[in-house]
DNA sequence: TACTCGATCAAACGACCGTTTGAAGGATAC
DNA sequence: GTATCCTTCAAACGGTCGTTTGATCGAGTA
């Protein structure tokens, strides 16, 4: 008898991405993760390997997902003939707010990603950037065309600010608290509107 | 005899910034970071009670600093009847910079201060805004001078992107490859100069 | 010289860590 | 029925963790 209605892995892959997210992935034991999936300890290793591997997986979940929608949103605008530079922004900001938004711990795993970022870990950043980096080239390679008097050099230093921003804003780590009765989600969504407008008026900067 | 010219406190401090921001605060243990001080493992417990007042301690270190030189700015810009947007953004940007090229283990603070924003931890947090919020406030009645057509809540916005952006550059995390020939130093410099360029226009936004 | 007291030391404390082990379920195929 | 294979389990492994203890050092004072 199961306390729910997911798999061993699942479950595991759903606490430990809320607890890495809050306690960081060496301050989040296993024996935390495993004890609020309601799974034996040694369930980890079985499925997983390693907590290595584990952590791994829990970037994976998500971002073929994330990816995907990036892509697609992309190829979308690529198509049009009259994309704005708004469009190519809102394709790359928006499929990461609705990962956020994600009911089951979307919220949760954009602050695993940023503490990604903190981490600074080579085999992870390895591990991200030959699984997911050719998006964010054709991301360039698109605004390239759009912003012709930028060259390469100060558009990729624009568009590390956008990323740098996005992560901060959906971790949700920045000082402006959330008025009363505005929910998680809907800050998120003003926070994306507002991301998109200054960062649109930053790119065009000459 | 000591290895170093340094007392004890400072040797500790300065090898738990290197660390903790290689490591994480859960990450780097007392252990390592009184090895590499050349202390006694009961130094830390003995100097500043536990490792939670540690870590508030190296940020008290850098932080002090930062402040009072982030004061200093925006009172010469608040004098200046001339001053632009850029200046105020100098003013916020630049004691940052400076801080992040000090040669003792500046730019590892950086990082251990975006470790502070991922790890979210409350007391932290409040810790952090008890000490260093009210400037902070003081920059915001500054830009809300020069940035008349933008209402209070909009502004809150836009600092808060910039103060992720700012964060997130100065810490590295960017995906830019520093070149071959290029320093760190000047690599931070010139992430700086992009990042007033973009604020600004993205500031002024309509 | 004797005393004091902050600083440093090696050693140990109990707790928790990631991982491994070997036995026990439990469904499926023969 | 029983053999097979994947999964789950309690228990233990060696190690590392933050913290505490009591001895020892060494400069300053009476």
């Amino acid at each position: 008898m199961n306390a729910s209605q997911f798999s061993t892995k699942q479950r595991i892959l759903g606490a430990a991405e809320v607890l890495f997210a809050r306690y960081g992935f060496a301050g989040a034991s296993l024996r935390q993760v495993t004890a609020a999936a309601n799974v034996n300890l040694a369930a980890v290793n079985y499925h997983f390997g390693s907590k290595e591997n584990l952590i791994e997986e829990v970037f994976r979940r998500r971002l073929d997902d994330l990816n995907a929608r990036r892509q697609a949103a992309l190829t979308k605008v690529e198509k049009r003939a009259d994309a704005t530079l708004e469009d190519a922004l809102d394709a790359f900001i928006r499929p990461a707010l609705q990962l956020s938004l994600d009911r089951s711990g979307g919220g949760a795993f954009m602050r695993v990603l940023a503490r990604a970022y903190a981490e600074h870990d080579d085999r992870l950043r390895r591990f991200l950037s030959d699984n997911y980096g050719h998006v964010l080239r054709e991301f360039v390679v698109v605004f390239h065309h759009m912003l012709p008097h930028l060259d390469k050099e100060e558009l990729y230093w624009r568009l590390d600010i956008v990323a740098g921003a996005l992560t901060y804003a959906m971790a949700d780590f920045g000082v402006i608290k959330r008025k009363g009765g505005t929910s998680e989600q809907s800050h998120r969504e003003r926070a994306a509107e507002h991301l998109v407008r200054f960062a649109a008026a930053g790119l065009r900067a000459p």
